[in-house]
DNA sequence: CGCCATATTGAGACAATGTATCAGAAAAGC
DNA sequence: GCTTTTCTGATACATTGTCTCAATATGGCG
């Protein structure tokens, strides 16, 4: 593949990510973390297949590495009602997701104050509480102004 | 079927839910309700074919209810990590659930100041909220205790 | 640099899940 | 009851997901 600057600056950041992380960094993961890393409303795993199959990665590492990412929390997963499980890079540092319902574009954000309403929780209901999943559902302003 | 008292009481609860949801009440539609009305944990569409179709229910028609039920709000679609989708029954008026990771019991709760939040996010981002979707995870008191 | 131990990969067979169609059956409204 | 409309089940099919194993690439180390 090609080596433009751009390239080469993901070559390095997904090397330095596998080192972190402590997974052996391969070309097929490189191709799948930049595969759902670029396109900001995500992409489900079929998705996945349908683009990079042909590019000679199997299906079965791809179900594989996007698990992988799951577990390592580099790719998280969004699902709105109706809709089929999407897959998008998570930005380190940014848990939540602001989600527009009609391009799909995935914007996150990283201030939620939880930690009130999980101590309610936990003296209510007696859970120790290990985490959240928020996420906000609306309508982006280009869609809004009509684009889509 | 046999009709006790409880399932009689089912039966005229789920009645007035169709004509309150303005559907035609099917022995069907009752049948698949049950099923995921009954179990806190909630449960899978393949759960759902392996337990009904026996009895008579189509694939196809249990792919269509909880689709329909979905759309009405009646079920709620709820996936941690590395989990399959299941359709736990929305309880009117409390839309949060709080899930244990080990036995999947779902707790509902009402309480959720995200106004603030939304209100934020909208005029940084110029995003028209539409809603939230939260699930906050954690371990309920008996499976901390050992029970799972 | 080149070797070794280990982990990953791809192919392909297979299993499970999801979808479309259409004739027959049941529900709702008179 | 009778008609219209909607729903249902069976079937065939398409898609998605899982498993296994030989071949290969990776990372560590001399």
């Amino acid at each position: 593949m090609a080596g433009t600057t751009h390239e080469h600056q993901h070559q390095v950041d997904f090397a330095a990510l596998c080192r972190a992380h402590g997974i052996p960094c391969t070309d097929q993961r490189r191709v799948v973390w930049d595969f759902f890393a670029q396109h900001a409303q995500g992409h489900t795993i079929p998705d996945a297949v349908t683009a990079l199959a042909p590019q000679g990665i199997g299906r079965a590492t791809i179900y594989r590495t996007v698990e992988l990412f799951e577990r390592l929390h580099l790719l998280t997963s969004v699902r709105d009602t109706g809709e089929k499980v999407r897959y998008v890079a998570v930005c380190p540092g940014h848990a939540h997701t602001l989600i527009c319902r009609s391009c799909h574009q995935v914007v996150e954000f990283e201030d939620c104050d939880l930690a009130l309403l999980e101590k309610l929780l936990s003296e209510r209901t007696g859970f120790a509480i290990a985490g959240h999943h928020l996420e906000v559902y609306g309508t982006c302003p280009q869609c809004a102004a009509g684009r889509a």
